[in-house]
DNA sequence: CTTCAAATGCGTAAGTTTTACACAAATATA
DNA sequence: TATATTTGTGTAAAACTTACGCATTTGAAG
């Protein structure tokens, strides 16, 4: 049974990934609908019997390949009242993260075409999926600053260079390394491995690790992370 | 046109007041429905051609009579598949803030009864809104620390020990009076009238005021509040 | 094999913010 | 006039943040 109401829920995903000093967003070119053509988020219609985090992952691994580690609901998109001309869409979006190393991209189907792109080299989008990943941007900025959410960004051992970079990249800011390093290894979540960076130039640096169930143990005691720096 | 899709969209509000030391919540008794009867959330389905967020305002203002102030989105429950038996309902939830005094409570339509409910009297709830509730208070009081979400629950000219004691209440924890008064004053956003409390024993305090159009400049200019007390 | 550049690891002093508390001033009431 | 109550202001100690200096380890160049 269904009421006399004419709106359609989707779901969308923004889907994070990091490399070379770069943050991309994942998107997927439309190979159906009134926006054909365009690139737009990976998302679609939700199933009656279906969780939307669910409804997100079926639709990112559908039309991009990819299968997130990482997923938090957004925000809900639902005023954009004309966003299709045949019924009103409202659509809750989910922003995520992956490390986009060795991740093969398989776009089947709706979508023609599955990229990467840096976010500052993102095409004009579909709908109000700009409008999205500005929200989206906004809050990965503002969680890295007190919850450990770059971690997924990065492999699972990683030298802390690297976190810094991430950081820098993310925030747009400089940020003193020595300061960096002291601040993060203070929360007692990121532990030292036995192992070293094996290429690139300089002295190589230890490789370090995300301890996610001493985070969850430090959150449970109501450690707040506060990383902030200059 | 209308997709094969079995789903309804819904709006909550949760609507937070406080008096006397309490911080309250906006229920009504449910007129109609599988769960008649029951104490639940004012809401109900959004309108064809209606945002979502003036879906929450029409339903809260039908249903209890309050004219909400501040409110902002929430969190979109979408996952109780089984909340109404007839069909799947999303509900999108929004919370908002409101100084109850003087403020009558008028119910029609859907609710039996509309009334003002201490954060720990609240009975058992229909669906999943005692759920809902507690993740709004979660973010009230995450907000309360970041935002000056405080001041639409308290009369527009107060003494310091107000504000105070409404941190104290919804925070659940003590803080040092004076501390919190240099805080506060010193973000620079809430200034001292000429006028004084009338009644109540002791020194009569300075009534003090928010200005919302400085602390908009502050805001854009990067300024971080971080009020924590000890 | 020595020198150099690049990246890493560690430390410390100065500056800023938070925390803990003490006491004087203004009012109502007894 | 004395007392309880609430308000207004200050200040020292502790904690945290910020700004750097310098020695160490590696690969590459001479």
């Amino acid at each position: 049974m269904k009421l006399a109401q004419n709106i359609n829920l989707a779901v969308d995903g923004i889907i994070f990934g990091y490399e070379d000093q770069s943050l991309f967003v994942l998107l997927i070119k439309q190979k159906y609908g009134s926006q054909k053509g365009k690139w737009a988020l990976p998302g679609g219609f939700v199933l009656d019997n279906e969780k939307l985090i669910d409804a997100v992952k079926r639709e990112v691994r559908e039309e991009t390949g990819v299968k997130v580690q990482y997923l938090e609901q957004l925000y809900t998109f639902g005023d954009n009242i004309d966003r299709d001309p045949r019924f009103r869409v409202v659509s809750v979006a989910y922003f995520g993260t992956v490390n986009p190393k060795h991740m093969i991209l398989n776009p089947t189907t709706d979508a023609l075409e599955a990229k990467w792109y840096a976010i500052d080299t993102i095409p004009k989008l579909a709908f109000d999926h700009s409008d999205i990943i500005k929200v989206a941007l906004e809050r990965l900025r503002s969680k890295l600053n007190y919850q450990p959410i770059g971690f997924n960004l990065l492999d699972s051992k990683f030298p802390f260079s690297d976190l810094e970079q991430l950081y820098m990249t993310i925030l747009d800011q400089k940020i003193d390394r020595r300061n960096f390093r002291k601040k993060v290894l203070s929360l007692g979540f990121v532990e030292e491995t036995d192992e070293f960076r094996k290429s690139g130039s300089g002295r190589p640096g230890k490789l370090f690790r995300f301890n996610s169930k001493k985070y969850k143990e430090l959150e449970k005691k109501g450690i707040n992370l506060d990383i902030k720096f200059a």
